[in-house]
DNA sequence: CATGATATACTCATCCAGAGTATAAGGAGA
DNA sequence: TCTCCTTATACTCTGGATGAGTATATCATG
């Protein structure tokens, strides 16, 4: 009988946003997450690789969370025949390194993923995109509905709008019809984002994903946010997560009716008109409460 | 350098809903959740816990999700210095075994956690459990405003509404406090509900706190339903997993209106008064839009 | 055939989210 | 200095969803 003895690695999608762009931290040239063993000493995983990002980047990290455990057997590691198990992380900080001295590669999501940015407008590529994985669902006879829905649902084809939650199963489903790099067959003649080693841009399409999720009703966008800010820039890096343009006035309500934030008493006219009120974020007086709020005004445009 | 050797097991919390009261699988008399290693065999975590539940419940799991990893040290299988990692599922079983010649022992959720079931009203027990905590809060100087908040906010005190989601939150107070068996220190000598082995419990409030949170917006709950059912019986059920009860209208008008399911053609009169129509969930037909909807209308009585 | 029980159908008020419009306050340039 | 442009801030309107209450239908039972 087998005992289940395995690696354990710790794999992190580590998050900033800066100048209103969302960058994920990378090793080997933008080719890899970072990840590391799961040694001894750590007291436990959390701790493990808070410490381990500390020391690899100089930034502490603000917002941890477990974002989900692999075990496949087509992953690296398996010299003696041992099963590596992968614990993946979502990590937020707050700035980025000097760009320059650090070895830490920032890099855009949406270098990994152009179809998830629609910033501005309905991204190009995802014509494209959805031809090819209509013709894909079309080939199959046996489930061919059951794939039609699953791709019209997840690119907001015809009466569906599009979601920007469904990253993830966007992506399975590109990588399941072959359209993505890291799946070797298929070598994707369109443009479908930087690939990425083995199974970690599916990595960071999860982390994406939990994210947006996430900022609808966890204030944790503020992880993201320096000291002091306008309400434009938190707005700003809200669209850069989410992907999508936001309706400024109804976000302002949503904001201030959540009391989340208030005005520091200073202004700034580094943004161009009428100079704007700076905010902070209410740290002690909510961290609890806030866990039932922080909702987010979407939009068509 | 040491490498992250660790032992992997696997946790289930295997929930069903029979009579309208949810039950957990459990083992050694209703002292710990079912777990056992992750063999080599196995071809990736989530099917090497659907093969396992299967040999050892005979009844296959609908809905699996992953609930979390753990790697505290003051885990058991210490024994060679190895640190073990325990990965926790979600799991739905749509029948109970029958009671008698199988091995697994189902018991209800509200052994456990007598606290959480508002089905009849608030508990008596909340008194005694508020009461002892706001104690413990007042107590500690530095963090009191603090502590006082987070327990006003869990156990829905003052202003603030009972919140069936924060299933976790209250257990992680209590343990805090004290208040629960399995601290050690305290030994609880208010009734607070049936201790488990190790962190077991805490697992299942994981487990109860993800599945409340869920049957909001997943249509998760017709895992748990037999294949024709009557409104009611649907609304009981989802009753019985949040642990409060629902306002009947509403409940119908929400749950037609997201067009989850269809009517069998039959009635059955089993129920007492006028015949209910049956029901059956619409798997084919939505299987992915229904990604998005499926909310439940709360009520305060 | 009345009664009690459950099933099913409607109505009403409130709140909130999406969308649009209007005014204030700065800077840059004619 | 006045005008225009840009951004900040404030207010209104409307539709839909949600919480809550009420009315009618259809069975079993005594």
């Amino acid at each position: 009988m087998t005992v289940g003895l395995a690696l354990a690695e710790l794999i992190a999608v580590l998050t900033a946003v800066t100048q209103g762009e969302p960058k994920v931290m990378t090793v080997r040239r933008g080719e890899a997450l970072p990840s590391g063993p799961f040694e001894l000493g750590h007291r436990s995983l959390q701790s493990g690789l808070r410490e381990w990002v500390q020391d690899q980047t100089g930034h502490p990290v603000g917002y941890l969370e477990q974002l989900y455990t692999f075990a496949d057997r087509d992953r690296t590691h398996e010299s003696a025949k041992r099963r590596s198990i992968s614990i993946s992380y979502l990590g937020l900080v707050r700035e980025q390194a000097a760009p320059g001295a650090g070895k830490p590669g920032w890099h855009g999501w949406y270098e990994y993923f152009p179809w998830e940015d629609h910033r501005n407008g309905r991204p190009a590529i995802l014509s494209d995109i959805s031809d090819q994985l209509q013709a894909w669902a079309a080939a199959e006879l046996p489930r061919r509905e059951h794939r039609k829905r699953r791709v019209e649902f997840a690119f907001g084809l015809h009466d569906a709008a599009w979601n920007e939650d469904l990253t993830l199963q966007r992506y399975e489903l590109m990588y399941e019809a072959g359209l993505v790099a890291e799946a070797g067959h298929g070598a994707a003649e369109i443009s479908s984002g930087r690939p990425m080693f083995a199974d970690h841009r599916r990595i960071l399409a999860t982390g994406i994903a939990r994210l947006r999720v996430k900022i609808k009703y966890r204030p944790v966008v503020f992880e993201l946010m320096p000291e002091s800010f306008t309400l434009l820039q938190l707005q700003r890096t809200v669209e850069a997560l989410a992907g999508l343009t936001l309706h400024k006035p109804n976000f302002r309500r949503l904001i201030d009716q959540q009391q989340l934030i208030e005005e520091t008493g200073e202004v700034t006219s580094e943004t161009g008109g009428r100079p704007a009120k700076l905010f902070r974020y209410r740290h002690a007086v909510l961290e609890e409460r806030a866990l039932s709020g922080s909702k987010l005004p979407l939009s068509r445009n």
